[in-house]
RNA sequence: GGGCCCGUAGCUCAGCUGGUAGAGCAGCGGCCUUUUAAGCCGUUGGUCCCAGGUUCGAAUCCUGGCGGGCUCACCA
């Protein structure tokens, strides 16, 4: 057995003590009457009434016969007063036993301090749980409305392994998470609002496909198989399209067996989206408008700053064909260039280029260089050379590109849509192609699924698909550098015990 | 995977060119019934990430490893 901690010893000492009192540190249930905010904002008529709050203690500061703390609910902090003399003797005791972390309910009178705090007066203390490992210690004060931290648990490891004391002690940290939920909450409605059923479709899948990454294998015992965990469910509902449902989401955890860095972890979150007889222009008006719209309901404004950038994601949006985007940031014409001529430019261009590369690699490669970083204000990237895009329609126009775009806010693609490619023969080409690729070596490239082949064959209307990545939007809406800042377990490499 | 940086008390950090560790907060003991980074007095607490090496002597220098951050590459 490891040593106990000397800090950890004296938390169960007083553990063994409040029960010798007959206290049980670990009650069934508490009623409380208010929460921290309630209390605040409805001090007016709470002056003077009794309400019960509940929370952890945050802070504490003893004076002899009385105390000060805080205790932190859900939505904030509250400071009690704890007078002996009106919470009684044996109460007070039992405070004595209590430490920063422990969960208390208290009973007590609303009141306004000295220098103005809104407070509670206590006559009743109950202790709720106790906690027996020491909290970090954060200070604060609050100095003409600015939070002064002092101390800061900042320490990125232990915030991440440690998710529960980030949240604990880090207020804005929880703000994150609570947009998180409100932007999909809000998405979520506003799709339930155009009539789209949200659907769940297989995460271990035989087959997998929809995107081009590396996926996670597991195994079924009983069926002795392979699974892949999905890294995409396009093609899922794109059957489901096929059955005869009209507009299907999903918000979906998505696994790619890649490198990992700010941008990238390992399972993250998708909302795709699928609509019958639409087409990727009526999804470009979709996608602003929705996106707009989150920001407008979570954040009060479609005008944001993210990274110190001031980006306006009022629509429209610039729309800007790829070839002419990069016409404008790179200064050359590729349009009409084949693969040899794309590697020219690309080496002019200051590229390295690689044998194995295809046209539409270079393309990407020029356009991530060059493009990419320069598009701070939303901007839809249209029509995309074919042999990047096998799950896309041909472009009406021209055939070698295709009906896709992918919206780009901050330097960074936050999603990808087509019109999506129903014609069956096609689609088979396609896949061909892709299986030829992956034969040169390309692990990405994606796999031929004969059932998707066989759905489509009984026809899938014309349809428009739209994915966007949950958490780079989220990222974005509440500027946070990092995925990790927005997802709340990112993954980590294990533990040493 | 490459480069750079980091790992010292529960937390935040000092510890210069080597002499086996220190502060603030928290904790513990004492005083204190409107404090708020409460205050005052006293005080406990360390496998200096791990393993080797150099040295009379290593938290410090070297090598390797582990973990993390940033970044580049890879990657939607």
């Amino acid at each position: 057995m490891e040593e106990i901690h000397q800090l950890i010893q004296q938390r169960r000492e007083k553990l063994k003590k409040l029960i010798e009192m007959g206290v049980n540190p670990y009650p069934y249930k508490f009623d409380r009457t208010h929460t921290s905010r309630q209390v605040k904002e409805q001090f007016d008529e709470l002056e003077n009434q009794t309400v019960s709050v509940a929370g952890r203690i945050m802070s504490n500061r003893r004076m002899g016969k009385a105390a000060f703390f805080h205790i932190q609910d859900m939505d904030g902090r509250i400071q009690i007063y704890l007078k002996k003399d009106v919470v009684g003797d044996f109460a007070f005791e039992v405070y004595k036993l209590l430490d920063i972390g422990d969960i208390v309910g208290i009973v007590g009178q609303v009141f306004k301090t000295r220098t103005g705090e809104i407070s509670i007066l206590a006559e009743k203390l109950e202790l709720l749980t106790k906690s027996l490992r020491p909290l970090p210690i954060v200070k604060e004060k609050i100095v003409d409305g600015k939070r002064i931290v002092y101390d800061p648990f900042k320490d990125k490891e232990l915030r991440y392994r440690q998710r529960y004391v980030d949240l604990i002690v880090n207020p804005e940290v929880k703000e994150v998470f609570i947009k998180r939920s409100r932007i999909m909450t809000t998405m979520r409605e506003f799709l339930n609002e155009r009539g789209y059923l949200e659907v769940e479709t297989p995460i271990l899948q035989p087959i997998y496909g929809g995107a081009s990454a590396r996926p996670f294998v597991t195994h079924h015992n009983a069926l002795d198989m392979k699974l892949y965990l999905r890294i995409a469910n396009e093609l899922y509902l794109k059957r489901l399209i096929v059955g005869g449902f009209e507009g299907v989401y999903e918000f979906a955890k998505d696994f790619r067996n890649e490198g990992m860095d700010r941008f990238h972890n390992p399972e993250f979150t998708q909302m795709e989206l699928y609509v019958a007889y639409k087409d990727y222009h009526w999804m470009m008006e979709l996608t602003e408008e929705m996106i707009s719209t989150i920001a407008e309901k979570v954040l009060g404004t479609t005008k944001i700053t993210y990274q110190g950038q001031e980006i306006d994601l009022t629509p429209p949006w610039r729309r800007l064909p790829l070839f002419e985007s990069i016409r404008e940031y790179a200064g050359v014409d590729i349009s009409q260039a084949d693969e040899e001529q794309l590697r020219k430019v690309a080496k002019d261009l200051g590229i390295e280029v690689e044998d194995s590369w295809g046209s539409g690699k270079i393309i990407d490669e020029i356009f991530g260089e060059f493009v990419e970083p320069r598009l701070i204000q939303p901007t839809f990237i249209t029509d995309y050379p074919l042999e990047m895009s096998p799950l896309a329609k041909k472009h009406r126009e021209n055939p070698r590109l295709v009906e896709r775009f992918e919206p780009i806010i901050a330097g960074k693609e936050i999603g990808n849509a087509f019109s999506e490619l129903n014609d069956p023969i096609d689609q088979r080409e396609r896949f061909e192609a892709q299986m030829e690729l992956r034969a040169k070596g390309d692990e990405e490239a994606q796999v031929l699924d004969e059932d998707f082949l066989r759905a489509l064959e009984y026809g899938m209307p014309p349809t428009a698909g739209l994915g966007i990545g949950i958490d780079r939007l989220t990222m974005l809406l509440t500027d946070q550098p990092s995925i990790r800042d927005v997802i709340f377990f990112p993954h980590m490499r294990p533990e040493k015990s």
